[in-house]
DNA sequence: TTGTACGCGTTATCAT
DNA sequence: ATGATAACGCGTACAA
């Protein structure tokens, strides 16, 4: 492997000569930049990384926690979060985290050994711990997709009781009144969607029947077709269901179809997230959209401001999201 | 951030005796390690990363080298990728590549500075000065999906043209005589499928009709559908389509029913991966299944084989695939 | 404008 | 069984 060293003696200079050229500092005589230049290029030297993070003590890394079976909207978002922090010059390591409490131990200890220069979580972490020592040594961290206010972070979100309250009132304004939800136990989000629910009900008079209600353990399609499953087996009027995340209802409709039931002529359905294949199911899903890729923006920008420009508070930036109409939801006016 | 030699410092012992302690290396005496480890646990101490790869010249790192909008396949591929990699020891480093010569140019230099002990590609290179800089410099290296028998690579993959066989031939056992095509014009798999296709017509007396086949420029959904209208629009006699990917079938079906066509009722479709969302999809997809799960741990296994016991030539591994019955396709017997 | 010397955190080698 | 020292490749303060 061809070191900083080896340049310099095939240029005849000095090391630090090599690497003020490489860096672009001042005080390099023209011509002597350009030979140096010339000789990178011919021997294909690239700095090597490991010493240039020992020495400026970064790592020119950030890390995405993410969980380890990510969903399509959580791929769809890092993916965005990648290529923006490949723009601000950074790698991206991501941490696949598991939902227990020795993975999240296990997290701890990479953090610690990979001095990494900043975290986005795309997933909430059980642990506040995690969260208390992020802060104690003032690591630039910024939240996606929920946010935790009690330690100051910069965030970036959406309403998630508005959006889900959103989308129930869309079914309410075509005429449903018996209306199902399927959301998860784990998770802010899950509870703060429900929360939505039961506000959008309220709203326009109509009670709330628990036993319309399903908390899967997961927000997958399979979690959604076992708790439609379970739906239909309490066998309670019902005309329309909110599913408090995309793959959640891909999941539901597939139960409704099993058990003979169409979509949207009997049981209306509607989503939250808008993932890319929610354009392609059969009905095509109706639902409210979060403006993923934007999001993955915001969150790279805030790490990356954190860090050249150190942390300035209040910097929550709530996004604001949209139904998009499809054909899952019938109208009964 | 405390370092090994406050470590020493605290035990009252020397930096080497920490690092041996840390590396369970003989030659300690057991109380003196004790020692140690209870400081070491206290203190919260994990190794420098930089400096462990810097000394070791290894960076316990393996890129896995995939397309920039990785499809659900892919996704599935590398988390499994990840888990198998995360057990042999190494860190997990993606790199997204657009199907662009820049992008390849860019991979190399990271390549470069990066140091990874090993490589996985999940994607093609399109440039083979890139396969053939790896083999100089004997950095180990796995392809997954893919083979490239010139290099002499250790490679799993699947048996391209039979599983389109199998695929197509389901239809044809089906009673259908006219199969259109959709594939894709990227990537050698785009190509072998399409030639199964053929052989299976071929193998089955059944011509083959240009004007039913469609090269899309992706594998996605959205190409699936725009491949499927085009279809539609050539107003061939067609009772069933072969989609050379799940993603591209989950379009075709979508294109379909827009159209005014049910599936399996006027046309049946069959797509190729078995990717986690195709069993809910309605009507569920009927496909030939690739062992995802296991081809992200051999491939892992191979590149790590590769680093601890050298290269051992010959190990390309050709996995099976079988059909999986579901609902898209109606039998015309 | 350029070179020398040192240090970043760790491990391997050699001496004790 | 343990410690001192050199080395990995780079950036920077300081000397020239």
């Amino acid at each position: 492997m061809v070191s900083i060293k080896d340049i310099a003696r095939l240029a005849g200079v000095s090391a630090s000569t090599v690497s003020r050229v490489l860096n672009e500092r001042e005080y390099v005589r023209s011509e002597v930049r350009q030979r140096v230049l010339d000789i990178v290029k011919e021997r294909g030297y690239v700095p090597n990384h490991a010493a240039r993070s020992m020495v400026l003590q970064r790592s020119f890394t950030i890390g995405v926690v993410i969980p380890y079976l990510f969903n399509m909207f959580q791929r769809q978002l890092f993916a965005a979060m990648e290529f923006f922090l490949e723009q601000h010059g950074y790698k991206t390591q991501f941490f696949f985290l598991r939902w227990s409490d020795s993975s999240e131990q296990a997290f701890l200890r990479r953090l610690k050994s990979e001095a990494l220069d900043g975290i986005i979580f795309v997933h909430e972490l059980d642990n506040p711990s995690i969260y208390q020592y992020i802060k104690e040594i003032n690591l630039p961290v910024a939240l996606c997709t929920f946010e935790r206010s009690e330690f100051g972070f910069p965030a970036v979100h959406i309403d998630e009781e508005s959006s889900a309250r959103l989308a129930t009132e869309y079914l309410i304004q075509h005429g449903h009144r018996d209306i199902g939800l399927i959301t998860g136990e784990h998770f802010t989000f899950g509870r703060q969607r429900e929360e939505g629910y039961k506000k959008a009900l309220a709203a326009h008079g109509l009670s709330y029947n628990p036993e319309l209600t399903i908390r899967a353990t997961s927000y997958n399609p399979e979690a959604g077709r076992a708790g439609m499953l379970a739906l239909i087996k309490r066998k309670q009027p019902l005309s329309a269901i909110f599913a408090a995340t995309d793959e959640l209802a891909i999941g539901a409709i597939k139960a409704l179809y099993e058990s003979g039931l169409r979509v949207p002529t009997d049981v209306s359905v509607i989503g939250l997230d808008d993932i890319d294949i929610s354009s392609f199911t059969t009905p095509g899903l109706t639902t409210v959209r979060q403006p993923i890729f934007e999001m993955g923006k915001k969150s790279a920008d805030l790490v990356c401001d954190w860090i050249s420009h150190g942390h300035t508070t209040e910097n929550v930036e709530q996004f604001s999201t949209t139904i998009v109409e499809r054909d899952s939801v019938r109208s009964l006016n």
